[in-house]
Formats: C-alpha cells, structure tokens, sequence
RNA sequence: GGGAGAGUGUCCCGAGUGGCAAAGGGGGCGGACUGUAAAUCCGCUGCUUUACGGCUUCGAAGGUUCGAGUCCUUCCUCUCCCA
C-alpha cells in the first residue's frame, strides 16, 4: 500500500510501524521534503532499554535514513514524576541517582542505530530535566497548567483506566502528561521539533503536546504511533523466563540476545523480520513463505540481522556460530555464557546449579535432578549428591545444560 | 470526621469449616511429540546436604487455644458510601 510521497512514511507504512497518525497527508509533505525533525522519549526507568523499545528505536532509524531529523529524549525529568500509561499501579518513585544511572545505562545503546553529530540531519540526544527541573510552580501554573482542562485529562486511557479500575493514581502521575506535553513544546521551540512519535499507549499524552503547542503557538505539531507489538500467541513481547529482554550486552550477551529471536514463533518471522531487521522487503516476503523445518533458516537469519543491529556482525556470526556448535553438534562451544567456579575439593551438583544461575535454591536444583532436566557434559544426571571435580574439565570447562536449550560453562577460577 | 468492605503461597488471579505447606487456575520451568516453533499431553513450582524431620509463609503487632489463614484487640494500606 504504498501511497505516500515521501520514503519515510512509505517504508513505515509498509513495514508495519504505524498505528495512529494524527495528520498522515500532512506529514506525508513535510516528510517529502526531509523537514521532519521527530523525537521520541524514554524513560529512565531501568539501567537499560529491553526489546520493547526496539520498534521505537527502529522508528528514529528509518527516520534518520530517509533523511529527517531524529531527537533522542532522554526522561531524566518525567521519571521523576512516572508515567502512569498503560499501568495498573504507581510504580515505585525512583531515586534522583538511580535515574541518572539508568539513564547512562540507557544512552549508549543509540548509537548503534544513530548517527549523532552537529550538522545536517544528524541525530540529538536530549535531557528533558533541562528545562522541566527549572519550573516554578506557579509559573507553571499560569503559563502551562491554564491550558489544560482537567475534565478532559480525567477523559484519557490513562487515567480514566486507574479510576474504572478503582485503583490508585497519585496526584503526581496526574502531572504526568502536562510534563509530556510541555516536552513537546518546547523541543518545537528549540529545535524546531515538529513529530512526536512513540508507542500507542503515548497517544494520548503525544496529542496533549500537540494542543499545547497550539495554545502556546508553536508551528503545527504532528503525532505518530507505532501498534502494541505481541507476539502471535498473544503474550506480551520481550519478556522471558530469565526476565526482560535487555538491549545492553552486559545484561543481556550477543549469544543470549541472539537465541531470543531464533526461538521466534513460527508466526512471527514475517513481522519481526520487518520491524526489527531492515532486509529488503522481498527478501522478508520470500522467507516467511518458507514452511516447516524451513522456517529454521527463516529464524536464523532474523536473528543475525537483529543481532547485527545492536551488536555488530561480528558478535552476531559469533552468536551464530555457537548456537550451530551447540544445537546443531552438540559439542561444547567457547561462546556459552561462563561462569567462574572453585573446584577445590570437588563442587556438589545443587551448588554448581545454583551458582551457575540455572536454579535460585538447591531445593529447585535437585528437583531439576530427579525431573531428569540436568546433564553435564551433555551426560544426564541422576544423582544429586554427585560432586564436579577436575576429572570432569574438558578444554578447561565443564558443560553443565538444563533442559535442551540451556548450557552454561564452568571454569575454575 | 462517620459508616461498609478488602488485604492469602513476595509473578499474577484466587478458594479456604480452628488441625494447613494451605484447593484451583494463569504464568514459569522440565519431560514427551516436533523443527531450538506452535498446539497437545505428563511432571515440578516456599526454604532446608538429601529427612513419614526441621524451618518460614496468609497486610503488621499482640492475644485466646493443645493447635490460628481461619476467633479477639490494636495498628497499617486500599476501595466504596455519607460529610
């Protein structure tokens, strides 16, 4: 369906990244012309980004290729306060110190998909605690809150959830979507920002910026939204057993990264391979046309190019590598997640398990034991009082799986 | 300020007559089947050096009782109604 002028609508049109926009011919033209300079927010609300933000990351990517102006906003100001979207209840108010690690956490995973710079239409990163931790209340008051009608906000999703739900929403989440909108208005001041993009749950709080731009006069302000991606099952996407799907390599490895899209539903190839890689569009209708065993190779090649994108090729061969070495031989692969172990006397089995992160107690471990679930050195265990010594060492580890898809290697330290 | 109700296995929902490590479900993990998929079926899902044992759990603290998630008191938090 590609009926727009400009590229840059066109490609996330066709790859399925638009949700809702506010004025699409208008946009279109300002898109046409490469005048779009676009931002989109993060919150910094843990020391790293998760896949769940990849789609909006992917947005300011496309963004910036066809030639417009990505802005990267940084919360360091709005989670002082939090965002009450989509949420059941009030998170925990976060610590000035934690936001700012978070935040540094957060800001090295965009150059990866960014070019930043001073010229063209190189990216910017921002901080909104810039200007927001500078606002007096009664000035704020006067000049920003008049414009807001409270009957409305009690009108929008996030709010009008909390109160049907009869759950709580502090005064200060309240604020939330003032601060959001101020955001807005005052990037179009600085630097000439004329789209909000984000996720659909921001909607409503991107619309509020556009109607505060209009009463405090800014040029015309334009909202983009990006679906709620699920996954095809219907679980929510991009969180795993082991917990959230990090972007940054040290909460999440190249390897560990790179298994989460191989084990990708079947009826997801197609999508993500659209939103989350940037292969040409025919080359994604032709491999999520493969079927049964086939889709395998549809697989790899998803998570390769996805690895490639945060991590680099090199790291995604690598990861590629040892998944191959692992699944495919079965032999044990230098790239497996290690830990370091003191062999000493000899290690019990419920304590390697434990240390190895594959079990949170020795209880779990020795369940894991009798349910048949643990091998070392690809040999099934049985007894959960055996004791790992040297004699087990192959090329300096000991290969220590649960189940099929888990593998973890022990070094002596 | 007055009145009514609710908080259960630290992932979530949710039953619970004084004998309860506590029903059931979801989720998660493992197994079988496959293709490192989905669906389905089966097992596990508080801790504890392995124990028909011990310990710690039902918002918090006390109390009654041989014994308390269950009864009583006080407190905390949330919701609703009235002001």
């Amino acid at each position: 369906m590609s009926t727009f002028q400009s590229d840059f609508l066109n490609i996330l049109s066709s790859r399925g990244y638009i949700h809702q926009c506010s004025d699409t011919a208008g946009l279109d033209a300002l898109a046409k012309d490469r005048k779009i300079t676009a931002y989109i927010g993060f919150d910094c609300t843990a020391p790293s980004l998760h896949v769940g933000s990849l789609v909006q990351i992917m947005l300011l990517h496309w963004l910036q290729q066809t030639g417009n102006k990505p802005i990267v906003l940084m919360g360091g100001g709005t989670t002082r306060v939090g965002d009450p979207s989509g949420r059941d209840e009030s998170r925990k108010l976060l610590s000035v110190d934690d936001i700012e690690n978070n935040k540094r956490g957060i800001q090295q995973v965009f150059a990866r998909f960014l070019q930043f710079g001073s010229s063209g239409n190189d990216a910017a990163m921002v901080d909104n605690a810039e200007w927001l931790t500078k606002l007096n209340y009664i000035d704020m008051l006067r000049d920003i809150g008049r414009h807001f009608s409270v009957n409305r906000m009690l009108t929008m999703d996030s709010v009008k959830l909390r109160l049907e739900r009869e759950h709580e929403l502090s005064f200060i989440e309240f604020n939330y979507m003032v601060l959001q909108a101020y955001d807005y208005v005052e990037l179009a001041r600085r630097y000439n920002c004329n789209l909000q993009m984000g996720g659909s749950d921001q909607w409503g709080n991107i619309v509020n910026g556009i109607d505060l731009g209009r009463r405090m006069g800014t040029h015309q302000l334009y909202a983009l939204t990006s679906p709620l991606i699920t996954l095809a099952s219907g679980a929510k996407m991009g969180k795993t057993a082991s917990g959230a799907v990090w972007l940054n390599a040290d909460m999440r490895s190249p390897y560990e990264y790179w298994q989460f899209w191989r084990n990708t539903e079947d009826a997801d190839v197609g999508r993500f391979l659209r939103l989350f890689t940037t292969l040409p569009l025919d080359e994604v209708a032709r491999l999520e046309k493969l079927g049964g065993a086939e889709i395998n190779d549809a697989k790899k090649i998803l998570a390769n190019a996805a690895t490639s994108l945060l991590h680099g090729a090199a790291a995604a061969d690598e990861a590629a590598e040892t998944a191959r070495k692992t699944f495919e031989e079965g032999a044990s692969a230098e790239g497996l997640p290690t830990v370091g172990v003191t062999l000493g006397e000899g290690l019990g089995i419920l304590a390697a398990l434990v240390q190895a992160g594959l079990a949170s107690s020795n209880g779990e471990a020795r369940r894991s034991i009798q349910g048949g679930a643990i091998r070392v050195n690809d040999e099934p265990v049985r007894d959960d009082k055996l004791v790992l010594g040297e004699a087990l060492l192959k090329d300096g580890s000991i290969k220590l799986s649960m189940g099929k898809k888990k593998h973890v290697l022990l070094k002596p330290v």
